[in-house]
DNA sequence: TTCCTCCTGTAACGTTGTTACTGATGAAAA
DNA sequence: TTTTCATCAGTAACAACGTTACAGGAGGAA
């Protein structure tokens, strides 16, 4: 019973934090902040969370949730090739569609927070569906057979240098670029025919 | 004269900050740390910098300079893309001998600071280096023509995503990998022979 | 109804970036 | 050489941050 009121507090916490993330940005993550926001002291913050890294991992694991349901949205059609590139493309539309999530969880928004093994191991989950991808293309001989993590993860770090990029400011938003760099990585590992 | 010696002692001070991120990281570079490393107060410090950002915006403009230099060291052979593969690999190199300095540049360490167009120009300087290595490619008719700046743009970003990624401890460091990603890019813009 | 446990708000501590004020220092003028 | 004056450094303070000790209150158990 009391542990119900805990845990819908817990998330009426996390979504005044979620929503001061998307309106203004990491530096508003402030404990204070977060309490006026929904108008108690900061003390519930602590008893909830222990710490600020404690709210830090919780917009960690809702911000991959919502990364996951975006990825598990997409059709799974019968072309091994053409889910990767889908995969790509989804996790570009799911990084912009929520750029301060994205900060957040690949870009460390939060200073000071290094996620634990055992939020980053929720990240795994999302890339998980990078790895089934490579493993189905070797299985259809449509990429060579070797490790798929390894495979998944220079497609992984394709997407998120032109991705992290951009969203640093350092590059405009440019979708040619990020389609030029996803293909090459996606075709690096097709069987030379 | 004056200016002599603040010129001097703004080197000297930068040269303090730039110790204390190397040893103790982004954290450490506090105000009062920084003058306390030196041993005068933090008012030194806001005459000479104005604010933080001033500090951060001379480790910036530091860490480009030896960034440039790692790079310009490079010999200069008469394979194009060689030079592209050679540059990749001395990016690696460059950012795996001060991790600190790759952080603060590019993986936005120091919080709250944002670098201006002025000082986000120095790292043109660097950037250019992969620029002429893409149009010497594209002049050798090794690589399709096209404009040089996007093709680096996706060298930068491959090359950047794997060590981004690993920086940031998410994947460990795997030279292969970076090699892969790079060769995936570097490749991708080639003339289908 | 009483008691006990858990939780919340207040107020504080130490640290951060930043600045107003005061005193010293060093170059320029007499 | 002496005087004057502008400039700069140190002290101490401010607001805001994360965090916590303490006291009071609310809620279920007996």
């Amino acid at each position: 019973m009391r542990q119900r009121g805990q845990d819908a507090l817990r998330a009426y916490l996390l979504d005044a934090a979620s929503r001061l993330l998307a309106t203004e940005g990491p530096a508003a993550l402030t404990m204070r902040r977060i309490a006026a926001e929904v108008g108690c002291s900061t003390t519930v913050l602590y008893t909830l969370f222990g710490n600020k890294d404690g709210v830090a991992a919780g917009l960690f694991r809702e911000g991959f949730e919502r990364f996951r349901r975006r990825l598990a949205g997409l059709p799974a059609g019968d072309d091994p090739i053409g889910r990767v590139r889908d995969l790509a493309m989804a996790y570009r539309a799911a990084a912009l569609a929520e750029p301060q999530y994205y900060r957040v969880m690949f870009l460390g928004a939060i200073p000071g927070y290094a996620p634990s093994g055992e939020v980053l191991a929720a990240g795994d989950r999302v890339f998980d569906y990078l790895v089934d991808a490579a493993r189905a293309c070797m299985d259809a001989g449509v990429y060579r057979p070797g490790d798929p993590v390894a495979v998944a993860e220079v497609l992984w770090a394709a997407a998120h240098g032109v991705l992290s990029l951009e969203l640093a400011g350092v590059l405009p938003p440019d979708e040619d670029r990020y389609r030029a760099a996803t293909s090459a990585a996606t075709e690096w590992f097709l069987t030379t025919s």
